[in-house]
DNA sequence: CGAATGTGCAAACCATTGGTTGCACATTCA
DNA sequence: TGAATGTGCAACCAATGGTTTGCACATTCG
């Protein structure tokens, strides 16, 4: 219908997990971060948040940077919009609040 | 950090699975439907559609409405300004996209 | 009443995945 | 060079979750 949907389901998939979403939040908030260094501060292994910095990577949520020894992990976030798309054009009609959103949304789209 | 992120959890999980995230669609769309209808043009299950509609009926997206001997069920979305107020705070500094989506929905959201 | 249609409940199956541990390889630096 | 620090790979475990099947209960309608 709305076209292809995989893309969707991954990306609603990763967020979908609190340690990727922490994951993301530190790196959006603090700039980039090595895998360590985010295990640092998180409860759980490095060898996890390795797993779910590769999951982001692979939908380009995150980008890696290698820089000596070490990969310094940037987030991105161009494929957020098409979450934010799918979520604006499913809430017309129904919530007044969302309804806002939409119309400045695609108010902002036009003078693009 | 952000506070409580369970719901986010749900909200995003819910909205991972395609099946379910296409009756939601058929919903918001097509208007309320009952479990049988969906079922009719989907290629799952009655079950299958009955159980998702329960798990979207638990998170609110969707309320049943009794009307005989069916049940039919409306979508609801004001649950989702949450999910998109998650992902307009973690989107802004790295895509011009996303900001301007950002500004206006604080926009939206002061004149409201 | 009896047939048809629709909802409700439960068990079972299978794939996915978040998480772990253990170890090998690379790079820096005293 | 050798110790320290960091990344990469693989196997494994436990839990969750999407889906099916089967059947019982309720309601409509001829």
């Amino acid at each position: 219908m709305t076209g292809s949907r995989r893309p969707l389901d991954e990306l609603f998939g990763l967020l979908a997990d609190p340690t990727r979403r922490g994951v993301l939040e530190r790196l959006v908030h603090e700039g980039p971060h090595t895998a360590t260094e985010l295990a640092a501060g998180a409860t759980v292994t490095r060898q996890c948040i390795v797993k779910h910095l590769r999951l982001l990577a692979d939908a380009h949520l995150v980008v890696p940077e290698r820089d000596g020894r070490d990969v310094r992990y940037r987030a991105t976030t161009e494929r957020l919009a098409d979450v934010v798309a799918w979520l604006l054009d499913n809430s017309t009609k129904w919530d007044r609040r969302m309804h806002r959103l939409q119309e400045n949304a695609a108010a902002a789209d036009l003078r693009r």
